[in-house]
DNA sequence: CCCGGAACCTGAAGGC
DNA sequence: TGCCTTCAGGTTCCGG
């Protein structure tokens, strides 16, 4: 379920409410909710550990902590949410929770049980090892972009849900990256030109920071820690709005299939 | 390296 | 009401 700009919102939120906080104790409660380290091993690692900060990289929560052990990692996926409370959560799909020394619960709910928690060591998956740039650091700039996509046979809008190009970027947003850069979404990494990647660069940074700003989009089931819906669901263009007149044109919307996923575009104001 | 397709799950929504 | 199919914001693996 959340791409970036929601895994950024749910740090954020969490973030002053966790630091300082000692883990005292952890539950989990599927057999899947943690993978490629044991729960013992989660237990050994991070018992009595102080949470010194929250950070997000591409898709991914972490965890750090003022002995400086490895990071905790957490991947919502599809359908994972993090959930503060002071008592137990009644929650049928409630597959973790971590214990925090003044009572604080945080819960991990997940329907899907696609979700895990891992230590962000040499062991964890070579999804996360394998990151690509962060989106919005300064290091992330038209010429990296280019250098990264004009080598590649591959459709533009698949790329960018390539983690190991640019980290954090999911389905809905690829579908809005492209409508904005003007670009269809099926033109191919190596025929872009220059001007195309630098309009595809502004799009993505534009799109994501505004994600952010409106604390993400909720879909289905994407909820902030506290509970709420975001509201970038309100400036989608051309995501879930299938035969609709786009915005800036009255074009009806187009979706495809691209690599299993769905995409929408506008094929007036994209070519 | 690239690509397509399936797999991992549960639940909501739509067709009949 | 109910049965069936399709689809869902993400990786990951397997075969070609």
């Amino acid at each position: 379920m959340p791409e970036l700009p929601e895994v950024e919102t749910i740090v954020r939120a969490l973030q002053p409410v966790l630091t300082g906080k000692t883990i005292r104790r952890f539950e989990f409660l599927h057999p899947r909710v943690t993978r490629h380290s044991s729960p013992e091993q989660i237990r050994q690692e991070y018992i009595g550990s102080i949470i010194s900060d929250l950070r997000r990289r591409g898709k991914y929560i972490l965890i750090q902590f003022r002995q400086n052990p490895p990071d905790l990692a957490i991947h919502l996926k599809m359908s994972g949410q993090l959930l503060l409370s002071e008592e137990e959560l009644v929650n049928k799909h409630l597959r973790a929770v971590i214990h925090l020394n003044d009572g604080l619960r945080l819960n991990f709910v997940d329907i899907r049980t696609f979700g895990y928690i891992f230590i962000a060591n040499q062991n964890a998956p070579q999804g996360f090892l394998s990151l690509g740039i962060e989106p919005l650091s300064s290091s992330f700039t038209a010429r990296r972009l280019e250098q990264l996509l004009s080598d590649k046979k591959t459709e533009v809008k698949t790329l960018l849900l390539h983690q190991d190009l640019v980290a954090g970027i999911g389905n809905i947003y690829a579908s809005e990256i492209c409508f904005l850069a003007g670009i269809h979404p099926e033109r191919k990494g190596n025929i872009l030109s220059k001007e195309e990647f630098k309009r595809l660069h502004r799009s993505i940074r534009k799109i994501l920071q505004e994600a952010i700003f409106q604390m993400g989009t909720t879909f289905s089931n994407y909820r902030r820690p506290n509970g709420e819906a975001g509201m970038y669901s309100n400036q989608l263009q051309v995501y879930g709005r299938e035969s609709e007149p786009c915005y800036k044109c009255q074009t009806k919307i187009i979706k495809i299939v691209q690599h299993g996923r769905s995409t929408f575009y506008c094929p007036l104001c994209q070519q």
